[in-house]
RNA sequence: GGGGGCGUAGCUCAGUUGGCUAGAGCAUCUGCCUUGCACGCAGAGGGUCGCAGGUUCGACUCCUGUCGCCUCCA
């Protein structure tokens, strides 16, 4: 059987079952602090489980996008040196709502695998919660009984908390746990030792495939456990395991997940995959996995970069890299390719990917070029230190400059010192590295208070977001929190009613006042995590803070950002018009100052297409359309309609649709829009530049502030024009500047050295020692000296000159006179600027001192013969 | 967000504790050589030393701020 068919079977089994199929939401998440990219197949439910938010199905199954790098059995680094762990997972998953429970959960799960993928049931075993005294805990009895119905009891084992209750955090729902594992040892090794006492042991041959969690408690603060109103049912069931076991496999990487990723790979480097632990092999795996990390996360949105999300992501296809250069030859870039092997796999599943392909191949291709070139740069620094390293030792200061400076891989300059017969001292190193970690924890420390509940009735259910339709209500104070970082003290508002549109979908947040009798909270911002609105404000004030408060935004300022956010819709309606259907939107920044639009596309724009792009936006503009707004559209109607949506975006099954024409631009959106387009009075592209590989940025303005754009443009116009005499020509005029100024710079350097020269000469035929020069310029001095100095060899002259309220002098003194007499000018400054109090220094061939306006030239005339003739 | 590094000619980079009239290689242009190309030879053009302040007799060099890029950590 097939990846391709087990996966389709699972789906299909639990739709017979009344269950219904939801896609994977974008691996990448937004809206929430504590989690960068989705790690668990519950992720998506987590609100439903919380009783933050309403389930749409009561029975819900799907294949969920999952990425891990860390936790406790998730190192990256251990990843593709065993045959299990992997960044990027897909995690199966079948869930009810408060609707079927242990009885039925337990009943399908025996049945997908036993009937539908035929397992053997003498190799499965089942784990069941064995009760906690310590807590309270019963024994799951009810597990234990249905389990009975259908395995044989020997192979029914009872687990400890730790591995069979199952909780979401310090506080939330809760539950025990059933566990099926699955012994793929071979039948000889399974006659020998008896798979029970191998389970949770960590034999990487029996291992757990899938986990049903019953949620029946909800963990209180005071740690007590109260039962549900609803129970729910949550598994997971890793499918590269599943996928592995069906197939008969020893390690995950040996199934056709992976084996086509790995002969492609083998092509491109001409090399074997030999199945086994070597260097090679790790290095094979590594890439296999990888590459399906990297590229799904930037199909869902996400570039590499040097913070966040975007960094791990760049740490993961580094280390790819990284394997790949250091064991398989590859000293170009080469991951890029396997992604059309990778898409075409998952071309029925997550279609995002297909869709983007080359995009995607493009993101990576320029991030391995960017890392080859750490590489390169690293290696010669690496030699340098290598050169100077003392006791055949690299010093941890050294190797961790080499790291955190520049990027250069640790185990690189491990490999590399010790093919030369080096060591690194690993001690200092570490010390040097935890030393950087403190110090940014240290400075990121974020200490949130307790939340201060005003209106506990309230509590647990999601503000009522009316701002669509209005710009002030009457609201209610629901809790508060004070927060505090390095950059100050803020508070944190959420409210039961809100007219506050919290940043999301590039659009930012309200600003606004909540008003009680003229005591007013200045909102500064609003922001969302999850779905929850925070309304943020620098001050409480001393007031009683149940009352009821008006809530108003800044109503001009969402004028201006509604403006640019219909702004962006038509812009990027032009853009899928005339530069093509591959524009798709990757970052969008609306405020009232402009919109900030970035979208793939390979080459710059012309001045051509920019105009004629203006140009749609501006009729579009023009035609006065009416703003269409569709709260509660199902989200397979507004698809068939053709409706833009975004990759990387999550969508619930009912969304709204912004339409502007129905012809021209229909877009899922969350944001706020012009009622109507001429609103926006006009459109005008400020900038277009690129922010990555394949990425244009398109910067834009409208209304108000293109208003403002063209009066500063007309005023800084008019001063240029006044400064040339109202010239009718300014650009002319300006280039005839510009030509008049390179020209005369020139004429000017030429006079220079001519006067220079008669300078020169005619200090030279006057023989003296001491002279006083007219100008007041150093640098022509200076040329006049270096001139005197190439021809006589055996001068010592000093040149005094008035320059900017001080008494200059400048000493020269020619090469032989240095050698034979010892006469150095710079040292001669030093005495000179002693007597006369001044300073100065130079160059023993030439210096300059410099001494008050008043000084007596004949005193320092015969300060100057002395010194000389000594 | 915090730490480290970088920003000098079209490109890649030198520039030692502040001071030798800002340099090299490649590229460009001109001339010579060559049947032509490539090579070679001779020469030329090209730099607000990221930007803005400050210290100093003097700043590419030191200090402060700022912008951009690289990099590690969170």
């Amino acid at each position: 059987m097939t990846a391709q068919e087990i996966r389709k079977q699972f789906l299909d089994y639990f739709e017979t079952k009344k269950h219904k199929i939801v896609p994977s939401v974008p691996i990448v998440v937004k809206n929430d602090p504590t989690l960068l990219f989705i790690n668990a197949g519950m992720n998506p439910f987590k609100d439903i489980f919380l009783g933050n938010a309403p389930a749409q199905h009561a029975r819900i199954a799907d294949t969920q996008k999952c990425l891990r790098v860390s936790g406790k059995h998730n190192d990256l680094e251990e990843v593709g040196v065993d045959t299990y762990h992997h960044t990027f997972f897909e995690m199966l998953g079948n869930w009810s709502f408060g609707d079927y429970f242990k009885e039925e959960a337990i009943q399908m799960a025996w049945e997908l695998l036993t009937e539908v993928y035929k397992l053997p049931k003498d190799r499965l075993y089942v784990t069941v919660f064995e009760g906690d005294a310590s807590e309270n805990l019963q024994k799951d009895t009810e597990s234990e009984a249905i389990w009975k119905k259908y395995i044989a009891e020997d192979r029914i084992l009872l687990g400890n908390k730790k591995d069979n209750f199952w909780e979401m955090g310090d506080v939330g729902p809760c539950g025990p746990c059933t566990e099926i594992h699955f012994d793929s040892r071979t039948d000889e090794n399974r006659a020998k030792v008896d798979g029970k006492s191998l389970v949770n042991a960590d034999d990487p041959n029996v291992i757990e495939i899938w986990n049903n969690v019953f949620m029946e408690f909800n963990r209180k603060t005071d740690k007590s456990l109260e039962p549900l109103p609803a129970k729910h049912v949550d598994t997971g069931m890793g499918f590269e395991r599943l996928v592995r076991v069906i197939q008969g496999k020893s390690s995950n990487y040996d199934t056709d997940i992976f084996m086509p990723l790995i002969q492609y790979t083998e092509s491109l480097c001409q090399k074997k995959y030999t199945f086994s632990d070597s260097k090679e092999d790790i290095s094979f795996r590594v890439i296999a996995d990888h590459i399906r990390a990297i590229s799904s996360t930037i199909a869902d949105g996400q570039l590499p970069s040097n913070t966040g999300a975007g960094y791990v992501i760049r740490r993961i296809l580094r280390r790819a890299v990284r394997y790949g250069y250091s064991f398989l030859n590859f000293h170009t870039p080469f991951l890029h390719h396997l992604v059309p092997v990778l898409s075409a796999q998952f071309k029925d599943v997550f279609p995002e990917m297909e869709a983007q392909k080359q995009y995607i191949a493009q993101v990576i291709k320029e991030e391995e070029n960017s890392f080859f070139a750490t590489l390169s740069k690293g290696i010669k620094i690496f030699e340098q230190l290598a050169q100077n390293a003392s006791n055949k030792v690299i010093s941890g200061k050294d190797a961790f400059t080499l790291f955190d400076t520049y990027g250069f891989p640790i185990d690189l300059t491990r490999l590399l010192a010790q093919e030369i017969g080096l060591n690194v001292n690993e001690v200092e190193f570490e010390s040097a590295l935890n030393e950087q970690k403190n110090r940014s924890k240290n400075a990121t420390k974020l200490e949130t208070e307790d939340w201060i509940v005003v209106h506990s009735e309230l509590d647990g259910k999601p503000s009522d977001f009316i701002g669509y339709d209005f710009n002030s209500c009457e609201a209610k104070i629901v809790k508060y929190r004070k927060v505090s970082n390095k950059s100050g003290i803020f508070y944190q508002l959420v409210l039961n009613k809100t007219p506050f549109y919290a940043e999301s979908g590039g659009q930012v947040g309200d600003s606004g006042i909540l008003n009680h009798e003229g005591a007013q909270i200045t909102i500064i911002n609003t922001v969302k995590e999850n779905d929850t609105i925070f309304h943020l404000t620098k001050s409480m004030p001393e007031i009683d803070l149940t009352k009821s408060f008006q809530a108003q935004i800044d109503t001009e300022r969402r004028f201006l950002i509604a403006n640019n956010h219909t702004a962006t819709h038509l812009l990027q309606a032009a853009l899928r018009n005339l530069i093509g259907s591959h524009v798709e939107q990757k970052g969008s920044l609306v405020n009232e100052h402009l919109l900030r639009f970035d979208f793939s596309h390979f080459s710059k724009l012309t001045q051509e297409e920019i105009e004629k792009i203006e140009f749609l936006v501006n009729e579009k503009i023009n035609e006065a359309i009416e703003l269409t707004e569709e709260r509660q559209i199902p989200i397979e109607e507004a698809k068939q309609r053709g409706v833009m949506a975004l990759f990387g975006e999550k969508y619930g099954e009912m969304v709204r649709v912004i339409t502007f024409d129905k012809t021209y631009s229909q877009e899922l959106c969350g944001g706020t829009h012009a009622k109507n387009t001429k609103d926006l009075i006009h459109f005008k592209i400020i900038s277009e530049s690129s922010i990555a590989a394949g990425i244009r940025r398109i910067e834009a303005i409208t209304s108000n502030a293109l208003i403002s754009y063209f009066k500063e443009k007309e005023t800084d116009l008019n001063q240029v024009v006044q400064l040339l005499k109202n010239t009718s020509n300014p650009i002319q005029s300006i280039q005839n500047l510009i030509q008049d100024n390179a020209s005369g710079r020139k004429q000017i350097e030429q006079y220079e050295l001519y006067i220079a020269k008669n300078e020169a000469k005619r200090i030279v035929d006057l023989n003296a020692n001491f002279i006083e020069f007219e100008f007041s310029n150093s640098d022509l001095v200076k040329n006049i000296a270096t001139l005197i100095r190439s021809s006589h060899s055996n001068i010592a002259l000093a040149i005094t000159y008035l320059d900017s309220d001080k008494r200059k002098v400048a000493l020269c003194i020619g090469d032989e006179k240095i050698q034979s007499q010892g006469l150095k000018a710079n040292e001669l400054a030093k005495a000179l600027g002693n007597e006369f109090k001044g300073g100065g220094g130079g160059q023993p061939g030439f210096s300059v001192v410099s001494l008050p306006k008043e000084s007596d030239l004949i005193q320092i005339q015969n300060f100057w013969n002395q010194l000389i003739n000594k």
